[in-house]
DNA sequence: TTGCTCCTCACGTCACGTGAGGTGGC
DNA sequence: TTGCTCCTCACGTCACGTGAGGTGGC
């Protein structure tokens, strides 16, 4: 009959000494002998008992459900149950921090727009990105409205070219302007920016917007309430008034 | 100057009173007031930090992390790193419970060729599962070299239909029974078998397992240590001496 | 005055890690 | 005798949760 020392059995299954102690304190491993000095020795089956523990405890099975399952008369059943259970629970964290990892990227992409950083641009971060499936949506609308002019503006231009018939091109291109306009007041009307440097939103009067420098994302512009002049990330207008 | 108390912040950002007491404690966010009877009084801007405060730890950044991001003078360039390190962290910790979830799967799966469950068959199914791909392979060998014989075994047949030349045939026929007695012995050396009920691997006799009663991974065999009678679980053998 | 909120200890959670100071066993 | 291993406290980790017993403020 083989007897192992703590620190075979913690070498035996890659575990610390310390691990070893406080599985019997715990009680899902007893030594199934004693020395008269007291030190602890492990059967054969000990050592088994040990490396189902390591194995489960692998699997992230809790110490506490471990030792029921040892103590337990049917262990065929709260096995199966213990399983179905992890699978759910290791799924869950998956998919939370996937859901994270997906929130970080996009902090990530947001983070390129300001040039000047401060932790409260997190705070700004947020609300874009709060605000960014909003901002999307009105840019699809205009872009749905825009292509389908585009479209026909070309079409009426052949039409000219080909057939020397040039009404319905003047026509579309009336229409153009006119929806340029529409679709540059209502464009400018649902956006705000946020100051990089004091991190308020405001929003400034159309032509300062209108002739701003630009970015996709950002313009540079004087910020009403510290009155940096500096690129501001464009994000939803929720009812922001204009602060000349 | 809207001055919030603790419960006032807790609410507003989701979490409890004691959280907020807890990031006063750990320096993250101090109030920026307290009345005289020692009651924290948080503004606007105490606010607005407990905010992005939240965000990172629904990121799982470390109240640590955050504590430094909030005092570094650089901040831009330390946020960088850290979101790269919890892309690293949260990707690893998904890895690892992808691989989990994998071996729980493949448990759960053995765990059907168990008739009588006991704890110990935990270690049983790590053993196979350790030797799962040997016996895998072994398989694979043995297909390799079935198959080809198979077919030639047709094409032999067919020339005797058509042609009335059975020599091919008869040749074959003969090198299947000689490769089928070969094959047998190959499979029966590599294979062991774990008895459920007192889990140890054993060998028996070619005779006994040949004719034993089987399904895909198990044979009912008399286990040769505690003399029962069950299905036995089929494994690669690794060196394990026949026990008649 | 009455609830409600807030306050500070102080201990609990979870699975160990990390010393400290002492001792068994080859 | 000398190392090495093991022993038991006892505290630390991490981000809070959970009472207990007391008090501020409307």
């Amino acid at each position: 009959m083989s007897r192992y020392t703590t620190g075979e059995i913690a070498k035996l299954c890659g575990v610390t000494v310390r691990t070893v102690q406080y599985y019997d304190t715990r009680g899902v491993l007893i030594p199934s002998e004693l020395t008269e000095g007291g030190r602890r020795l492990y059967s054969e089956e000990d050592l088994q008992k040990m490396k189902i523990i390591c194995f489960l405890r692998g699997l992230d099975f809790s110490i506490d459900n471990i030792a029921a399952l040892f103590k337990e008369e049917n262990p065929d059943k709260v096995i199966s149950l213990l399983i179905e259970q992890q699978e759910q629970a290791l799924s869950q964290e998956i998919r939370e921090r996937q859901e994270k990892l997906s929130t970080i990227s996009e902090m990530k992409a947001q983070l390129k727009n300001f040039s000047s950083f401060s932790v409260e641009s997190i705070g700004d971060i947020v609300r874009i990105m709060e605000n960014k499936k909003k901002l999307r949506k009105m840019r699809m609308i205009m872009l749905a409205i825009g292509i389908p002019l585009d479209i026909a503006e070309v079409v009426a231009f052949i039409i000219g070219v080909l057939q020397g018939f040039w009404i319905p091109l003047i026509i579309v291109m009336a229409l153009m302007i006119i929806f340029a306009a529409v679709l540059s007041k209502y464009y400018y009307d649902n956006t705000a920016y946020i100051c990089p440097e004091c991190h308020k939103v405001f929003r400034k009067g159309f032509k300062e917007v209108f002739f701003a420098a630009h970015t996709p994302s950002t313009r540079k512009l004087t910020c009403p309430h510290c009155g940096k002049k500096s690129f501001c990330v464009e994000t939803y207008n929720e009812g922001v008034e204009v602060n000349a």
